[in-house]
RNA sequence: CGGGAUGUAGCGAAGUUGGCUAUCGCGCCUGGUUUGGGACCAGGAGACCGCAGGUUCGAGUCCUGUCAUCCCGACCA
């Protein structure tokens, strides 16, 4: 080549030129494309990487990890990142291409941008402050110019950047743009393996439209692509209805898988489907003013020395939890304020800022207690308090309370709501429980741990707002264009699928997001009748488009079947033996217990048949 | 960032009130016997006991500091 040169080129010869040029920006993704061929490749477990463990390595404690740690799918570098080694990646890239296929039957069109982003972008949106330390950013210099990057922990700033430069009129909406990229995250605390990571992998979309109209349809478009993706996952999953945003309605959606180690709570419903996180969730109560009781018995101060918590309290007093009244210092927008919630109760800010139309919310400094009770943390009560306060809609139905009596080392016994202290209106201020009626039908709630997989979310005009991202109506007029975001954490997903699918012996992968779909097993290497009936089913597989791995050690039958039950893959073929004298071969299921003999010249056809009949498929 | 725990060979562990050449199982290498649910025999390699100081005649063991990892909590557009 002569690039500084002149040369008289063909435009072809240009386009071809333009497109080596890009590889380097979109490598990434051309390589994907071009792996994802190779996905349909057959291999030999001697000639691939897949370092198993016997033992569980003794820093992991929740199921995926363990399993993801030992099945040799991933390594650590350190807190919070992971190597995807080459069985682990197969299976992210076999939902990556689940993701990439719905997304693409949603209408969204695929992009590709830099991890590495202007400090710039997330000033002007406020963002650099409300991420905080979780944004990864550093300075760098170039030459003499001092240069400030982030790492991105999402791409709001930089789609919103990229549209406001490219789409100009209501004639280019509405378009939803999806990437999946690699996001950086610093978390204060990354943990459970895979689950909660600083480094992670994304499916990210944008819808952009120029009406709510457009903005709803694009929302619905993605919701109903997220539950194909997790259907055809294999994964169980939940929809709840989650913060809602500044349009109203149901403005964001989180999708739960359930899982034990999951670290959101959800309450759901049985009865009617209402499922919503615990946090968001009405407790299903409506405000109540207890009557005044005339000629009720003052409230009797009782000593309880260092007994400053409900636990101690109510030890000291033997009675119910339930019966107390927890009275908890906030202070909003500067003002202490008290917040009375049942003492079994848990207090929810977000749920105490609305009620108090504040925009800020914290629990109060020891002084500001001090200063508003007249005694030490943990004994604040109602009656007698030197600061507004609101109730939760429970209190009002206790009849007789245990409260702090604002004194040290004292609590009042016999207290009664809207007798000795006053209550005109309550509010929903705590989070929902397990029990408690659910606010759309006659049942009550349960409470369910999930894993946020996915999330759906109607943005508004926060971005293009402060980002400038404009389009011109048909009457010329300017207006913001009307965003929506919709997050799948990839990588999350496939730590989701191992924490819900396994067994003692190993994971049970789903046959859509299995590394392999088959595991092809000839009991003795050494025995050439054996192999030459194993490489015949393995060669027919191959040409059948069907992933299989062949465990090709020299290791005896129970070896391979115990590395075979923990990689997990859902069907096992077995050659050899006596099987192999009567021309069968031996095919079983990862879920079954007992395996089929098949003739060998069926072996194919009948893995075949299990696949189709075993494949998820998306019920919406 | 608060609280707790742990760092000994690639993995899992033992190591007593400070004492001899740091122990065991798995894995790894060599040779042999085996071959249907993690085989057996023989031989071998592999560790400055997380790191840095200190106490001591002597430190894996005691003290101080530091780093790392895990767990609980706080935090998580």
């Amino acid at each position: 080549m002569n690039p500084g040169g002149v040369i008289v080129v063909s435009a072809e010869f240009c386009v071809t030129i333009r497109a080596i040029l890009l590889v380097s920006d979109v490598e990434t993704h051309t390589n994907l494309v071009a792996d994802l061929r190779k996905l349909r490749s057959p291999m030999r477990w001697t000639q691939t990487f897949i370092p198993t463990l016997k033992e569980v390595p003794s820093d992991a404690e929740v199921p995926s990890h363990q399993l993801m740690l030992r099945s040799g799918m991933i390594r650590q570098l350190m807190a919070g990142a992971y190597t995807y080694m080459p069985l682990g990646y197969r299976v992210v890239r076999k939902v990556t291409e689940i993701v990439r296929e719905e997304m693409d039957r949603a209408g969204g069109v695929e992009l590709f941008m830099p991890a590495l982003q202007p400090i710039e972008l997330f000033e002007r949106t406020g963002r650099k402050e409300a991420f905080g330390n979780v944004l990864f950013n550093f300075e760098t210099k170039r030459g003499d110019r001092k240069l400030h990057f982030a790492l991105g922990p999402t791409h709001e700033e930089v789609i919103t950047d990229l549209v406001s430069r490219e789409l100009k009129t209501y004639k280019q909406l509405p378009v939803t743009l999806y990437q999946i990229q690699t996001k950086f995250r610093n978390e204060e605390r990354p943990r459970f393996g895979v689950l909660r990571t600083s480094e992670f992998l994304m499916k990210d979309a944008y819808s952009f439209g120029s009406s709510l109209e457009q903005l709803n349809d694009a929302y619905d478009a993605m919701y109903n692509a997220y539950c194909r993706i997790f259907e055809r996952c294999g994964l169980e999953y939940i929809p709840v209805e989650a913060e809602s945003g500044p349009i109203g309605g149901d403005a964001s959606h989180e999708f739960m898988a359930p899982a034990d180690n999951g670290e959101d709570f959800v309450v759901r419903c049985k009865s009617c489907g209402y499922a919503a996180n615990q946090e968001r969730a009405d407790t299903g109560r409506t405000s109540s003013t207890p009557a005044k009781v005339d000629g009720a018995a003052e409230p009797q101060k009782v000593a309880t020395p260092d007994a400053g918590s409900i636990d101690d309290v109510s030890r000291m007093l033997k009675a119910d939890a339930a019966t107390f009244i927890k009275t908890l210092i906030y202070v909003a927008d500067g003002k202490p304020v008290a917040v009375l919630i049942r003492g079994d109760h848990e207090a929810n800010e977000g749920k105490v800022r609305r009620a108090l139309d504040a925009t800020s919310v914290e629990l109060a400094d020891e002084a500001t207690i001090e200063k508003v009770t007249g005694a030490p943390v943990g004994f604040a009560g109602p009656v007698g308090i030197k600061c507004a306060y609101i109730a939760d809609h429970d209190i009002a139905q206790i009849a007789s309370a245990i409260t702090g009596a604002n004194e040290k080392d004292a609590h009042l016994t016999g207290v009664v709501p809207g007798t000795h202290f006053e209550l005109s209106e309550t509010f929903d201020l705590r989070n929902a429980d397990a029990g408690d009626p659910c606010p759309k039908c006659d049942a009550t709630l349960e409470i369910v741990h999930g894993i946020e997989v996915g999330h759906v979310f109607k943005l508004g005009t926060k971005y293009s707002e402060s980002l400038d991202a404009n389009y011109l109506d048909s009457e010329d007029k300017k207006h913001p264009i009307i965003m929506g975001c919709y997050g799948i954490g990839v990588t999350r997903v496939v730590a989701a699928i191992v924490e819900t699918c396994h067994d003692e012996g190993g994971i049970v992968w789903p046959m859509s997001v299995a590394p392999y779909t088959v595991e092809l097993i000839p009991l003795n290497v050494t025995d050439e009748e054996v192999m030459a009936a194993v490489n015949k089913i393995y060669d027919e597989l191959k040409e059948a488009g069907i992933d299989v791995l062949m465990d090709d050690r020299d290791q005896r039958p129970g070896f391979k079947f115990k590395d075979a039950d923990l990689i997990g893959l859902p069907v096992r073929v077995v050659v050899g033996g006596k099987g192999l004298k009567e021309g069968n071969a031996e095919i079983k299921l990862r879920t079954d217990s007992e395996a089929t003999m098949v003739p060998i010249g069926d072996a194919v056809a009948h893995v075949k048949n299990l696949i189709n009949t075993n494949m998820p498929s998306a019920r919406s």
